[in-house]
DNA sequence: CGCCTTTCTTTGTCGCTGTCAATTAAGTCG
DNA sequence: CGACTTAATTGACAGCGACAAAGAAAGGCG
């Protein structure tokens, strides 16, 4: 799966006879999408002719991925890997659609200067997102309605331009390249100023009948609970998102914090902010047994503002920039515990992992669906 | 997709050439699978040669679809469009797994006289239940752990033996010859002793990675609210399961009803009955509406004993049979109002559908299980 | 050292599917 | 009747992959 094995290997993996990947591998070696590394595989001790590594040519093929928001464009470089060569971040100056594609395209321009290897660029955007015709159907924050993206975007700038929902962005970035390799079963959820999720159920993205799905931030977890921007009191949303837990702390007092002045305070045994961040915890932990529940969903990662950029969150609790987003490690114990309360029966395997995401994960993650889309749509048109 | 259609239709509706079609038909034409009716296509008032419509020749394969409980058994006879030729109900001696083997063999043999087409059988089972191998992992009212059912019964009858989870297998009916025709997004709830549910996702029926899938009726509706057998408060079957309605009706001084009589007494104006039924309609509705935020199903069906079994409701509320279990016609206006209130965005759109169901529509749906693997499976081994 | 065994890889042959582009079939309409 | 229209069939061909035999590249061993 990431793309080294011997010819043999190939075979067993995908079922076919060597003959048939001899005959698959030889064109894409002839193009220079695979090459044949010098190693002699499965190194020694075993008899028998040696194995040749093919791998693939990473490099043979770029693509660019940008995350757009109503505040920033993040563009990332990328290779055929998802390996990030370059990256750049560029302030939104007018989020009109024709000046957000004019300044795409400016950033497109920028990372492909020099790299005549890139040939494809996929767009993250969050809202609804028809991906199959490349189509913005609305976007609340940018306040979008039915924008062509993806065809004003290849025109100006040449090249095959996939466009996809940020959250079922980043689950494609992790389900080809990150904890989700091999899954047919994966949930990804973002804890942060809002409560995502992206489903791979069965081996594909959800898309949802109307561009909807994976809205556990609106799962209900109290009928007495704070009131949500849907209208309803009570969802994951209103008590785990980064709102809802500000506006608790204010009722008990505690008015003007930041997010990560909250964490500090639990952690230091502030009594409201204890109570806040166990309850926004229970709140994830039963939005994460509910998708458990209803999916069977294998395997489970959490990431997003809440849990931070770097790889280990600092224990200590010192040394911590100011401004830290953090929160999720105070919410954790809680999370695993509501998860493992509420999930039914063998649902409780489903393994929850977390996963630390920088701006440029985004931007991956849109690269992520431009090579899955090069590398699905290879040979056709 | 009733199986009626032209040759030029199925090349439309498959994206198959002309050509590809007029080959792929031959050989199941001299099979006898299916058969040119003498009907002229579209009728009257078009131009051109008169296509001829060709249509599954459903006798030529018959199927047996058995529904296995701890208390009976429910099979019937259907031939490929599940059309239901015969059914037979027997009553369950002993549910060790030898003894229902046996007793399967009976009934299959029973079905079978008279008919050398039987080809097929199809076995539905509550619990957990690996389809891949015809296993029963566990089932907790027949007390089952790990019973190789579909081995067992095809060597004994000698016939190609299907098993599947009874909701799946409902599901599965209602995809290929229900409501659910031509859908590639379907949530199927059950509304009853227990509430239960099986989805289709991306035309897909989602098995879940450890078995569990669609357990809607663990949902949380408030926290508050009563226990539940999976140890924790505020289920949607705790609130809207027969036993809680029952013992929430108890707790009001009505102790020994059954669902009907509290049906009744809430169509009557009981108040006590009205609440508690409104408070069980909003639990399902709450509980599909997070069906739908999380996977954006595109239709929604609920059926169960609660719905009863006739097609239409006697609204009078008169004449009812005895100890008619209906229950659901009160929720129904909860149920809607709940499920409008707590869909997110455009995940409201999923149409809601009530579905009577008979215990032979069980069985109809483990025939369906079994239809679809000789579908898919014919021309192979 | 040369031959044997083992394992990886390639290649020739074949069948299956499905496309493409005629060709044939069966109607309607003027 | 002949032009037109749509349906269905057919032959030629291409792509994919199975199967089996052959070739290649090692190590082991007499």
């Amino acid at each position: 799966m990431t793309g080294d094995a011997s010819r043999t290997a190939l075979a067993r993996d995908t079922g076919l006879t060597p003959g048939a990947i001899t005959r698959a591998v030889r064109p894409l070696l002839e193009v220079g999408l695979l090459h044949e590394t010098g190693d002699r595989a499965p190194a020694e001790g075993t008899l028998g002719r040696p194995a040749t590594v093919v791998t693939v040519q990473a490099e043979a093929h770029l693509v660019i991925g940008v995350k757009v928001t109503a505040d920033e464009l993040f563009g990332v470089l990328c290779d055929l890997r998802c390996r990030v060569l370059d990256e750049v971040t560029v302030p939104v100056r007018d989020h009109r659609p024709e000046a957000i594609v004019e300044q795409i395209t400016d950033l497109v321009a920028g990372l492909r200067a020099g790299h005549p290897e890139v040939g494809s660029i996929g767009l993250a955007v969050s809202g609804d997102v028809d991906a199959a015709s490349g189509h913005v159907a609305y976007s609340p924050f940018l306040t979008w309605r039915d924008v062509p993206l993806g065809e004003q975007v290849a025109e100006r700038t040449g090249l095959a331009t996939t466009v996809e929902n940020d959250v079922r962005a980043l689950l494609t970035g992790e389900r080809w390249y990150g904890v989700g390799r091999g899954l047919s079963s994966l949930a990804l959820v973002t804890v942060g100023t809002g409560i995502g999720c992206a489903l791979l159920v069965n081996g594909q993205v959800v898309h949802g009948s109307f561009g909807v799905a994976g809205e556990v931030g609106h799962v209900l977890v109290d009928p007495d609970g704070p009131l949500c921007h849907c209208g309803n009191r009570g969802c994951v949303e209103a008590i785990a998102g980064t709102a809802g837990i500000l506006e608790r702390m204010a009722q008990a007092g505690f008015g003007g914090l930041g997010i990560g002045d909250v964490a500090d305070l639990a952690r230091s045994g502030q009594p409201d902010a204890v109570r806040v961040l166990a309850d926004a915890g229970r709140a994830v932990g039963t939005g994460i047994a509910t998708i458990a529940n209803l999916l069977g969903a294998q395997h489970i990662v959490i990431t997003g503002e809440a849990i931070g950029s770097s790889p280990a969150p600092d224990d200590r609790g010192e040394g911590r920039p100011a401004g830290d987003e953090r929160d999720y490690d105070v919410m954790d114990p809680h999370v695993r515990r509501a998860f493992e309360q509420r999930a039914f029966g063998s649902a409780a395997s489903a393994a929850i992992e977390l996963r630390p995401l920088r701006f440029v994960d985004w931007a991956r993650g849109a690269a992520a669906c431009a090579v899955e889309d090069f590398v699905t749509h290879y040979g056709r048109s």
